[in-house]
DNA sequence: TCTATTTAATATAAAATTGTATTAATTCTG
DNA sequence: CAGAATTAATACAATTTTATATTAAATAGA
């Protein structure tokens, strides 16, 4: 699995945020109802994305979180470093510590082309981007709904 | 991380393996000690390997483990389907189930043209290459050590 | 046949990830 | 100020992954 569990449901909420705009804070409870994500688990992650200022949020009545940014700003990769963090861009495929041009271990050459290719994809894709494709073409963005609360 | 500790695990015994050649099995005590993991971790993986039909075990004084078929025919996806599984290859970025061309995400393009990069990557690249290449630079497939055993 | 060497199988434990529950702190509204 | 709504913090539990330990089975060789 590329991205962990926290990271990919991390994703499915900051492309919510990105399709419901930029106007008011979103309530963390009805985010959790609509992408059937357990609400305490996704506060903490969306507290992650807090603290690294992708998101801001706010208490109490009419609280919850939006993102500090317009969504066109926010890149995929700017979400995945946030939660998964830097070190899958930067790691060996065999593990090795220190991996690098200057000691390389076998695969090093053929990883490195690789995982800059994921970064890459990652780095020039936007959640708006998404966001208005799934809106759009009414893509799925939960098991069996799409962006019908946008 | 891509790949599964397990499975980097198994990348580097592969890599063991094929620079020791076809000749004689190798007993999983050396291959544990000079690879640096641990013996009965290491064992189950290879265990794996073996029942996927890509090494071939042997009990008893003399035995071990050798691949079946030589290092140039077995590519890094034998080993990485074998350990990790296919899903790696299928699944969804975003997590939802049945995602692909007829029902899919909003980052199902992107995602499966990088996916099908990793892929590549790993089918194209065999054990022989990287071990060969290893060997002849001398370089690591341990945090200290080289291909100095083989 | 006995013993040492080795993989296989099983059980257990430790650590990391994922998920749930409880309480505290903040803020709006009346 | 009281009470409800909401995020934040903390603690705990379940699951998965990683790691270790123990025993069983197979095999070679003396």
């Amino acid at each position: 699995m590329l991205l962990s569990k926290s990271c990919v449901y991390g994703l499915r909420a900051a492309l919510y945020l990105s399709a419901k705009g930029p106007k008011s804070f979103t309530p963390i409870r009805s985010m959790s109802d609509n992408l059937e994500i357990s609400f305490h688990f996704l506060t903490k992650i969306l507290q992650q994305l807090t603290a690294e200022g992708i998101l801001e949020s706010y208490k109490g009545p009419n609280g919850g979180v939006k993102l500090t940014q317009p969504g066109e700003k926010v890149t995929l990769l700017d979400i995945v470093r946030a939660i998964d963090g830097e070190a899958m861009f930067t790691e060996c495929a065999l593990g090795l510590p220190g991996c690098g041009v200057m000691k390389p271990c076998p695969m090093h050459d053929k990883w490195a082309e690789t995982r800059d290719g994921i970064k890459e994809m990652l780095e020039t894709t936007t959640l708006k981007e998404l966001s208005s494709k799934g809106k759009k073409l009414n893509l799925r963005i939960t098991a069996d709904g799409g962006f019908e609360w946008a």
